[in-house]
RNA sequence: GUCCCCAUCGUCUAGCCGGCCUAGGACCCCGCCCUUUCAAGGCGGAAACACGGGUUCGAAUCCCGUUGGGGACACCA
């Protein structure tokens, strides 16, 4: 098929864990490289000391590791082209950028911020773009060796060539920016350490990438990589800028709104699948034919192109994400659901105490049944049974057990429960329907108020999934004592 | 302000190399069915081509403009 290799990467910069944006583009450019034989690197953008920890560096690699993401090439695995962190890469900046100094593609510029406060300042008042104004651009020796004597910091600027330049970009087609776009801007800062522009165009031509995708945010920047790779010699890889991902309000969801949950690892503490993940932020921007919408990784591997990928911002809609979790929890089979279950309640420190945990739990997530959504939900749904303190809603109380004939149902109730000889939902569930034959009582009024009474709450599972969860002590319990709250309101609640 | 990108139901989207579109699917919402609650499931419904000009026999589809939204204009990435 294609003669070149594929070779695509995901360059994270670490200052925090990893976006949901960031994901979206780290699994285009891995389905890009997995469907068709190539190979992705991970490379760490690590030139803002300020921002920059090892911390975050992990974070972003668990992260994507949990979304069941991997990489050829990075840090920790290595690879021909590495180093892969840029802040161990200073020489080779270093060496470039004195390259196009030598050129005179490049120039050292000693103008302070202070002075390039001002000038911006006074260019925006003016009405004009602030723009370098090009002070050091043809400066000759003698005149920058005075500088340097002053003790002036030394910064490089890419001396810009007068022309337009165009971006060809596969998801957009040609981008042309006007020739005066951009001014001479800084390649290399007087700390030494190169400016993003420049080392993502120097690491990403070193890299041998034949394909930079990444998000839209970074194409008004590419005219200035059209002119680094240029005047460095180097071809240009195919660009394909995805559009951004936006809050509810159409803002750039990256910039946090409200308690909107913006970061991978905040998904997976409110209990979402990565697969669920992947195959909703799979949607936000690709499609495969508008209908289908239910995608295993094997099969988004098989059917991903960038030719696909709509160049419309996406509005991200957790209604849907919430929706397409629980299709993949209840498509899971129960044990491996409950396993999942087990792994989330542990890792977030929930899980009850008991000794036999692990089929209790397995219980719990087939009593839940097809109300889950999130692996929280069993401890939303099922919580009443996590241990011996429990609540009864207020609410409920007084609308449930407040009702006349509440308080007999419970009392007949509690009988069967404990001459019931098997406690077996089915058995239970048999015993009830005779005692509201025997009663002449609707099955629903006989046993709402149990739920209530129970759960302490309206909304639960079955009744009787509730009840052999509880076991036949702890269900007779909570039944008497719930009786008992006519006499004494307190008492109900203390069961 | 300047430059760049974008524009189909509330949201994600299909359609966009023009007629097959009285614009399809999904989420959300509403109704009905099922039902001990809530869900899930089934059935049905409401809901969109931003606006204005062209081009054409014919435009959601092509062109221009307007409006709106977003992004970028740093010694952040």
């Amino acid at each position: 098929m294609s003669e070149t290799p594929v070779r695509v990467r995901f360059a994270p910069s670490p200052t925090g864990s990893l976006h949901i944006g960031g994901a979206r583009t780290a699994l285009f450019n891995w389905l890009f490289a997995r469907g068709r034989e190539g190979l992705m690197a991970l490379r760490v953008e690590d030139t803002d000391v300020e921002r920059s920890t090892s911390e975050s560096e992990r974070a972003v690699v668990d992260d994507l590791r949990w979304l069941g993401l991997d990489w050829d090439e990075g840090p920790e695995v290595g690879g021909p082209y590495g180093p892969y962190r840029q802040s161990e890469r200073k020489e080779i900046y270093r060496r470039e950028a004195n390259r196009l100094c030598a050129a005179e593609l490049a120039y050292p510029c000693f103008c302070t911020d202070e002075e390039l406060e001002a000038r911006r300042r006074a260019a925006q008042a003016a009405g004009r773009t602030p723009q370098y104004d090009g002070t050091c651009r043809d400066l000759d020796e003698e005149e920058r060796a005075e500088r340097r004597a002053e003790g002036r910091p030394e910064s490089i600027r890419f001396r810009v060539p007068g022309e337009p330049a165009v971006v060809r970009d596969l998801i957009r087609g040609d981008v042309v920016f006007p020739a005066d776009a951009v001014g001479d801007f800084v390649i290399l800062r007087s700390n030494g350490l190169p400016t993003y522009n420049f080392a993502c165009v120097v690491d990403d031509a070193a890299m041998r990438f034949t394909h930079v995708i990444r998000g839209e945010e970074h194409l008004s920047n590419t005219n200035r990589q059209v002119f680094l790779y240029r005047a460095l010699g180097h071809p240009e890889p195919a660009f394909a800028h995805i559009s951004l991902i936006l809050n509810p309000d159409r803002s750039k969801m990256s910039k946090r709104k409200g308690e909107e949950a913006t970061f991978v690892s905040e998904f997976r503490a409110q209990g979402y699948l990565p697969e669920a993940l992947i195959n909703f932020l799979a949607l936000l921007g690709w499609s495969w034919d508008g209908e289908r919408e239910m995608f295993s990784v094997e099969e988004l591997v098989e059917k991903f192109s960038l030719e696909r990928v709509n160049a419309t911002p996406a509005v991200f809609n957790r209604d849907k994400l919430e929706w397409m979790n629980g299709q993949y929890l209840r498509a899971l089979p129960l044990a491996e659901r409950a396993a999942r279950v087990r792994a989330y309640l542990a890792e977030r420190g929930r899980l009850p105490e008991r000794a036999d945990v692990d089929e209790f739990l397995e219980r719990a997530t087939a009593a839940v049944g097809d109300r889950l959504k999130t692996l929280a939900d069993v401890e939303g749904y099922a919580g009443f049974a996590f241990s011996d303190s429990f609540e009864i809603d207020p609410k409920a109380k007084e609308e449930v057990l407040g009702k006349k004939g509440a308080r007999e149902s419970l009392v007949a109730l509690a009988g069967m429960v404990e001459e019931s000889e098997r406690f077996e939902p089915a058995v239970l569930e048999a015993r009830a329907r005779e005692l509201s034959t025997k009663l002449g009582v609707k099955p629903g009024d006989l046993f709402f108020p149990a739920r209530v009474a129970l759960t302490g709450r309206k909304v639960a599972p079955g009744l009787f999934e509730v009840m052999s969860l509880l076991g036949r002590e702890r269900t007779t319990r909570r039944l008497k004592a719930a009786t008992a709250w006519w006499e004494e309101p307190a008492a109900a609640s203390r069961a």
